[in-house]
DNA sequence: TGAAATGTTGGGGCG
DNA sequence: ACGCCCCAACATTTC
């Protein structure tokens, strides 16, 4: 073994190039980079990726693997344990330095520390960096020195945190080493369905990798962002940037999101968009302070509350088929797309926890294994949101009314016209209650409830109420 | 980033 | 002219 010593540069949720980091730094240390990316389901244990993320990671490995062959590159692909997997690549490459960009997940932050700790004893350089947050969750501090848990103070310290954001360019070159280390295929992980293959949709819908994720952000902030305010409550509009599953992967960083956004003209779209892109650095605050936030209970008095267990409901969710339209069209959005409007993820949650009962976690379970952009601080901090157990949470008694929201935020009904076109026949002013339509515009409209759309599988009033009720059967309320 | 119930106000119909 | 009632519109409170 005489080939020089390199870096190893350890991909995870950064899959691109431009404001990298770790691998500016890789770069920098003058020897030749290997890049690896561990599939590491072992250490995730019940957060391992679900379907629909793991779909995305297929195509944006291929991504990365195509943009590093550019640089003179390629990406190794690695089974783990990670721990093992990257003590095997540091021996068979001779690695003097380990780089990395961090994550925040409490599982992985602890297995990294770690890794770090076993490879400092070993006298190899490990360094990790920041490529997914503006600031790092503990560089974020009330008065007291404590974490936040209301979002708007933690906004306007965060922003007030945030000197000039400078996003580093991507490296023209990266030094390759004589002998690249074997790697396995990308196809032999399965990461993509086959039989059945139910990706046609998200195949429709979405394009992986870092370029589409630039392009995304350019388009959005050329167009939709002006009325950003306005229309992204509209889920029939394409008002939203859509960016949440490269930002997931990390295929684009929120330094970049936020350094071109600041130099767009338009104020209070941006200003709006920024407040969101804000909130995912909240849930990060919130994940790395309370790492029982995908688990348990943030307000720990709902521990005790009385949630339902009814296997049906929960399917009917699921399956989009609970007689209220816009629940229906938001579950069957995605289902088909591995993507739901952030409007309609609120009510169908609210209608999963408030309406049906059922507990948080099984929407958290469901979303984790169906979004594209599943992300567990996002996704755990938001249901704990809806459920009104979380911080800075929606009251739990601020129950959502889906036949009005549909009304409000759906007014033409070209939403649920798109997803259940069963129901593409109804007038604009029943589209919502078809429950209450006559029995001729039923007819008109070529619908027979209870056969070609369901029937409501609760009375709106009287759930709410069973949920008040249970609400304050709680001690404390 | 709710909805429903309850309270208040003021215009207009009417005796 | 006046008081009474109704009720829509809006505000406030409550869940």
């Amino acid at each position: 073994m005489t080939d020089a010593p390199t870096t190893l540069l350890w991909f995870r949720l950064d899959l691109r190039l431009a404001d990298n980091p770790a691998l500016a730094a890789a770069v920098a240390a003058g020897r030749p980079v290997v890049a690896v990316f561990v599939l590491d389901d072992a250490d995730a244990g019940e957060w391992a990726a679900g379907g629909a993320s793991r779909w995305w990671l297929h195509h944006s490995l291929a991504s990365l693997d195509a943009s590093l062959r550019a640089c003179g590159g390629r990406l190794v692909l690695r089974r783990g344990p990670a721990a093992d997997a990257i003590d095997r690549l540091v021996a068979e490459t001779g690695a003097a330095a380990v780089y990395w960009n961090r994550r925040y997940e409490p599982w992985a932050s602890a297995r990294d520390a770690g890794i770090k700790a076993s490879l400092l004893r070993r006298g190899i350089e490990a360094r990790s960096f920041n490529a997914g947050l503006l600031r790092e969750p503990w560089d974020i501090r009330t008065g007291a020195g404590g974490p936040y848990k209301v979002f708007t103070p933690f906004w306007k310290a965060l922003r007030a945190s945030l000197g000039a954001v400078a996003p580093t360019p991507a490296p023209a070159r990266i030094p390759a080493p004589q002998r690249q280390p074997a790697s396995d295929a990308l196809g032999d992980w399965r990461l993509t369905p086959a039989r059945p293959d139910w990706a046609f949709g998200l195949r429709a819908a979405w394009v992986p990798g870092e370029a589409a994720a630039a392009r995304r952000l350019i388009a959005f902030l050329d167009g939709a962002v002006q009325h950003y305010a306005d229309r992204r409550n509209i889920p029939a509009d394409p008002g939203t940037s859509r960016l949440s599953p490269h930002l997931h992967f990390g295929e684009i960083g929120p330094r970049q999101v936020w350094h071109a956004a600041s130099a767009t003209e338009d104020g209070n779209g941006i200003e709006r968009f920024l407040s969101e892109i804000a909130w995912r650095e909240f849930s990060y605050h919130l994940l790395h302070h309370f790492p029982d936030l995908p688990a348990q209970p943030l307000r720990p008095g709902f521990a005790a509350f009385p949630w339902a267990d009814e296997p049906a409901g929960l399917q009917a969710w699921q399956q989009g088929r609970t007689g209220y339209p816009i629940v229906d069209a938001g579950m069957r959005e995605l289902w088909a797309t591995g993507w739901m409007h952030n409007r309609v993820r609120m009510i169908t949650a609210s209608f999963l926890v408030k309406d049906l009962m059922l507990p948080w976690r099984a929407g958290e379970d469901w979303f984790w294994d169906t979004l594209v952009d599943a992300d567990l601080a996002s996704n755990s901090a938001s249901w704990q949101w809806v459920a009104g157990c979380g911080a800075d949470a929606a009251p739990y008694f601020r129950v959502f009314n889906p036949s009005l929201q549909g009304a409000k935020f759906d007014p033409q009904g070209d939403y649920v016209r798109r997803w259940v076109p069963e129901l593409s026949g109804m007038a604009d002013g029943l589209i919502h209650t078809p429950w209450k339509a006559r029995r001729v515009d039923l007819a008109d409209a070529g619908v027979r409830l209870g056969i070609d759309y369901p029937a409501p599988i609760l009375d709106h009033a009287a759930a709410r109420d069973r949920a008040l009720a249970a609400f304050h059967a709680l001690p404390g309320n």
